[in-house]
RNA sequence: GAUCUUGUAGCUCAGCUGGUAGAGCAUUACACUUUUAAUGUAGGGGUCCUGGGUUCGAAUCCCAGCGGGAUCACCA
């Protein structure tokens, strides 16, 4: 009668209204008590057998092998898979075996949530397993999963591997592929890890506006949107810097905020429209003692997850113990060009990007070209963790000009296996400084930089009234969990990454074929006939179709009165 | 945005120089009381991504579109 729908999810509503029949509810309100899980119950069971005589768990049916009047069944939870034994006569103990044949047998399926009571032995091939006494429905899958299967070594056979199915239907992926579970645990290991460190340290999360009307703090595309009562353009933030700052100017010694931030701009393996970054500010410190917090803090998320500072990355060991090389952007790019720089006017470094055929435009400063010439040919080299200090004063508009070097800020950048995973600053807190720097990026705005940074006057406003002295960082979370869990795509640290839009199939379901003046019993016939919208009916030929459907009813020996041509007919109109 | 590549059963994939669609798993039926990628026997299941074109004939060749993946460009 419906359509859309395959065989087997037919044949799976079909089980779902005769367990309705039957007076099993497939999908009960009440709380199913549990006592176990099945990573404990396989780790535990050896040592203490007493203890998992009594024990209800609950899970999904993963895998099924039916012997006649006895079953084994693969259940998984949260925790993992246990394998648990059906025998129809401990179940079923009186005559009624229905449990047992039908329910089980026939009702039951691959996905289904069931819960078990019962106790835990050792199978004659020395597997840990539970002995059902009790079996009770939970929530009955209408959808066929994947089906993945291993062998005793662990290979995977038949993997669903497809990268646009597992990230547009994670909680398929998951269910399916449980390892990867262990990449999110450990995200959120890196954050907590983080977040308890800097609690002990009596710094103090705050949050900040994801609206905001000027885009400022980083130099990016935004998305736009529009505030209605207020009537005015509003930005989803690309950082959140000099709102944190505010904040610091407001008199807390130490604030840090995980959040998402939005970019309008391409998306590929390490980016994501929307990405999560950590910022934090500490007052009285500058950027030297920053690099040695950033060191212990790195430090303590490797040991959390890997129980050691050496992490394994692709095919190199990144060591996280600090303290770690440090650079000046100027040294690095001698140390892997052999060019000095550091005295070189806005003409001559536009030569030495073009000899060593560096794309440059018109647009670019200074600044700018040395931050091509370094990611060119500098970056890629940095594997191991290296921070790479005091860049040039024209591509960082909010940092305080370096102590002792004329024309450099101190800032640094984390680099590591080549990429960027944190930036930090002594941050510029003089605001009549701070007013030209920003009016220096107007200039570049004019000259057709489209990644300057706008004029923030309230911010400038926040700076005047004083801010102490303070050093501030940011770290890209997808970036550092990707380290944390040697993986090379983003979307594989991200639990529902962006993606196109899906293409629906236009349904044109029962009742619209019936508004148009279809016999219900005639519908599925239409459809036999392959047509499936009204769209598809109408650009027939109404002669054709009448033929057709004396066919189809001969074809599917269907007992129905034919309709008359003239009804037919009025389907057309 | 550019280039390359890809789209076949619920899933993973075959399908040669064009001839009317195939395997494994899943599923259905039967058998089976300690199996474990359970097994044995017998079945059912397809808009070959969409739309054009070439052809007597297209899953297959050509063009366009849509979706995916990889590389590159911008960015964190």
């Amino acid at each position: 009668m419906s359509t859309g729908l395959s065989e087997l999810e037919l044949l799976r509503r079909n089980s779902l209204n005769q367990l309705r029949e039957l007076g099993i509810n497939p999908y009960p309100a009440e709380a199913y008590e549990i006592n176990a899980n099945s990573a404990d119950i396989l780790k535990n069971y050896e040592r203490e057998k007493t203890a998992y005589k009594n024990i209800s768990i609950a899970g999904r049916i993963m895998s099924r092998r039916i012997m006649g009047s006895a079953s084994f069944v693969e259940l998984q939870d949260s925790t993992g898979r246990i394998q648990v034994y059906l025998k129809r006569d401990d179940l079923c103990p009186d005559e009624d075996k229905t449990l047992y044949n039908t329910v089980f047998k026939k009702l039951m399926d691959l996905g289904d949530f069931i819960g078990v009571k019962g106790y835990v032995f050792t199978t004659q091939t020395g597997e840990i397993s539970i002995h059902v006494t009790e079996l009770t429905l939970l929530s009955k899958s209408l959808k066929p999963l994947p089906i993945v299967k291993r062998d005793e070594d662990g290979h995977i056979y038949d993997g669903f591997t497809d990268p646009e199915m597992r990230y547009r239907q994670r909680y398929v992926d998951l269910t399916v592929n449980p390892d990867f579970k262990q990449i999110f645990i450990n995200r959120s290991k890196v954050i907590n890890t983080m977040r308890n460190y800097f609690d002990d340290q009596g710094w103090m999360e705050v949050e900040t506006p994801i609206l905001q009307p000027i885009h400022g703090g980083a130099a990016a595309r935004p998305f736009a949107t529009h505030h209605n009562t207020l009537d005015m353009p509003l930005y989803l933030r690309i950082a959140n810097e000099l709102y944190l700052k505010r904040l610091i100017v407001a008199g807390f010694d130490g604030v840090y905020e995980f959040g998402k931030m939005f970019r309008n701009e391409g998306m590929d393996r390490t980016h994501n429209p929307e990405y999560t970054a950590m910022e934090i500010y500490v007052a009285y410190k500058d950027y030297i003692w920053m690099m040695a917090m950033v060191e212990e803090c790195l430090e303590k998320v490797a040991v959390a997850i890997h129980g050691t500072p050496i992490v394994k990355v692709g095919d190199h060991e990144i060591n996280f113990e600090g303290p770690y090389e440090k650079l000046t952007m100027y040294e690095s790019i001698q140390k892997y060009t052999g060019i000095d720089v550091s005295e070189m006017t806005e003409a001559a470094l536009k030569e030495t990007c073009e000899s060593l055929g560096i794309e440059i435009d018109a647009s670019m400063g200074r600044g700018k070209l040395i931050d091509e010439l370094f990611s060119e040919k500098v970056e890629a080299n940095l594997i191991q963790p290296t921070y790479i200090t005091d860049y040039p004063i024209e591509m960082t508009p909010l940092a305080k000009k370096h102590r002792s070097k004329e024309g450099l800020v101190e800032r640094f950048e984390l680099f590591v296996m080549g990429k960027e995973i944190a930036n930090a600053y002594s941050e510029l807190n003089d605001p009549i400084d701070q007013r030209e720097r920003f009016e220096d990026q107007l200039k570049l705005a004019a000259r057709g930089d489209d990644e300057a940074m706008a004029m923030d006057d309230d911010f400038v406003r926040a700076l005047e009234y004083g801010m102490p002295p303070t050093s501030g960082l940011g770290v890209g979370i997808d970036r550092l969990v990707m380290l944390m869990t040697n993986q090379s795509t983003i979307q594989e640290v991200l639990f529902f990454p962006q993606m196109r839009p899906e293409k629906k199939a236009k349904v044109t379901t029962d009742e619209d074929f019936i508004n148009a003046g279809i016999p219900l019993e005639w519908v599925q016939v239409i459809r036999k006939m392959n047509i499936n919208t009204i769209e598809e009916l109408k650009a027939a030929n109404p002669n054709k179709v009448f033929n057709d459907l004396g066919g189809m009813r001969k074809k599917l020996k269907l007992e129905l009165a034919m309709p008359s041509k003239e009804e037919v007919t009025a389907w057309f109109s």
